[in-house]
DNA sequence: TATGAATGAGCATTCATTCAT
DNA sequence: GATGAATGAATGCTCATTCAT
């Protein structure tokens, strides 16, 4: 039964310790030694299935945008902006939660390692900006929001979502993703200022 | 005369060319060598003003964030949370613009360096949440803005006002802060959606 | 019927792979791994059939000396020093254009490896240089040759037998074995210098 | 007056030291470190002099073929090519007793370590070898040595004085270079073989 | 018997820090 | 004070060898 550690597991056991490690104390403060110790195994093994820590890092960070990029697409089976804008949040928060060191490694050390992988990430951040971008200029075509900067409200509601890893992946800030997605929705949506029509 | 190169002056010049290159570079790739060409001294010197490489990024960072907090008070001379929020909007931009090489150490290498360094700058990031959220809170209670979580509130926000470095230093994105603070705030304010009374 | 590999014949089959990466790389810059994939086996069997990779270059130069021994043989069949040096200075063109790959590893790689086998090389060297230096003090007290310190003619037929490998091996030099040796014998034997008698 | 350690003579202290280590245990048995400790300084100083362990021996090669260069130019001040020859021979002994250390490590690792430098060794040698072809002949066209082929001589002749070395560094033979020249020079021009005419 | 995944001793190199001048 | 040559601890990576299958 211990057969499924086919050579595919060895190299997530590797991964999954990697990044515990890189998580734990950043990709610079992390020895390949620990990396090895913290999957149980010898340090020379983890070279039979990367190349180098640096290349280690990149296939973590690339695995893990695989994983965050389905949370894009959950826009996708909404009609509105509205719920596609709370899915998009619901997602995001979910992602944060159930991946907290992949959270802390993608949001963390993405643009203090080496040159490819800092224009790698950032073409990664300028796709998803790209794709929200367009989401509201076709709303805002549409009439279901206000005709405002489509380039302004990318960066705000981008800055929205990054604003969520910090006090749950840091603090272990524990959050019902519904309900709070709904709350961010409706702020950005109906804006935080008391309607004094209710008055 | 060369005497104009006072203590206080010989301090600043290093501190000046530590921050250029690690803005350029980032910490971990920053060398004291590097730092010491950049400012036309010797290697040796520095250790004259400041007893290792990490204290000197600390020293860097505590000056930032002195500089910073100049930024948080601009509110204090606004009356309404609308007001105050505009004006907050606008020195954080103006901030970034104004020290694009000081925000870039500020919010790029923060959390990777060493553990007390983490922790200090987590706790500055705590001490102005304290702050924003008391604001808001006492806005609710004022009745400015509507009933809600003061607490996911100043995350938001919070995430808002960070999503501005990134298009500012990485991309140089020229933006008038009074304008673009003004767009802003009426997002938060008001929301996105149309106003359906309009039609 | 794939048992025509016998025992020895895969013995043989890693030897020759060795001696092609050797010969190709040197032995420092030769990987186990490597000769296992010229040897067309896995890499462990090497080790069934060789303890070390220092046992398996030691085992490749034994082989190699027992083949080149059979050149010097090829003196005894001779009667005079002169017919002596021919066949021996043919043998070992011979020797060398039959085994490159052989000759390199022979005459390049030989001393720099480890202590003992330096030992059994120059042993092996001083062996073949006692049997020159008597064949030549032998000829010098029959009078076939003009008295002369029999070392140093060892030395410097052994220097000239020696010249060979490199132009042969390395610039692929093709020579008839039976013409060289004939002129290079004629130099040694009646000198270089134009007879003045013939003028 | 410990002043005279200047940068240079640092330089050739390690220069000194590395000589005396590579020579010892052939390049890929010498540590760092062990250099390091023959030139009894710290391991970091080597790389403020030297890039490289591969570049610092470049550097001894390179500057022993200069010095070595200068033992082909003793043949110019001779007139005839006895006389070359035996400058030659006679400049080559004495090369090697001044210098076993460095006649060892450029008649022994030269062609094991990479490909650069194996190549910069092979065209050193070629070079010579034109060199010494040349001045064969010529001395052909003068008649002042018989009709041959002027590129087997010139094998024949670098193999004889390679044949020097062994005994002299690894046996540590003693000779008079100018009686062991006179020798040797005889032998070539004259031949070995006894004259008849003599008798 | 054959294999190749796993291992860890071993080494070149980097760079923050020291200290003699 | 100012300097930069000297240092050595620290670490990524290699590859001969082992051993479970």
């Amino acid at each position: 039964m211990d057969g499924n550690k086919s050579k595919e597991s060895k190299r997530e056991l590797i991964t999954e310790a990697a990044i515990q490690v890189f998580s734990r104390k950043g990709y610079h403060h992390s020895k390949m030694e620990e990396i090895a110790v913290e999957a149980g195994i010898g340090k020379g093994t983890i070279y039979e299935y990367f190349p180098s820590k640096l290349q280690l890092l990149r296939d973590i960070m690339e695995q893990s945008y695989r994983l965050y990029d389905h949370t894009l697409h959950l826009t996708l089976a909404e009609s509105t902006l509205e719920d596609k804008l709370e899915a998009l949040i619901r997602g995001h928060l979910q992602f944060c939660q159930d991946n907290k060191d992949l959270t802390r490694i993608l949001f963390l050390d993405t643009d203090v390692i080496d040159e490819e992988l800092r224009q790698w990430a950032w073409q990664k951040k300028v796709q998803k900006e790209q794709y929200l971008q367009e989401m509201f200029a076709e709303a805002i075509r549409r009439g279901e929001i206000k005709p405002m900067d489509d380039r302004l409200l990318t960066i705000v509601i981008g800055g929205i979502l990054m604003s969520f890893w910090g006090p749950i992946v840091m603090e272990n800030w524990q959050v019902d993703p519904g309900v709070a997605a709904h709350q961010v929705n409706n702020m950005i949506m109906r804006g935080i200022k008391r309607d004094p029509m209710l008055d």
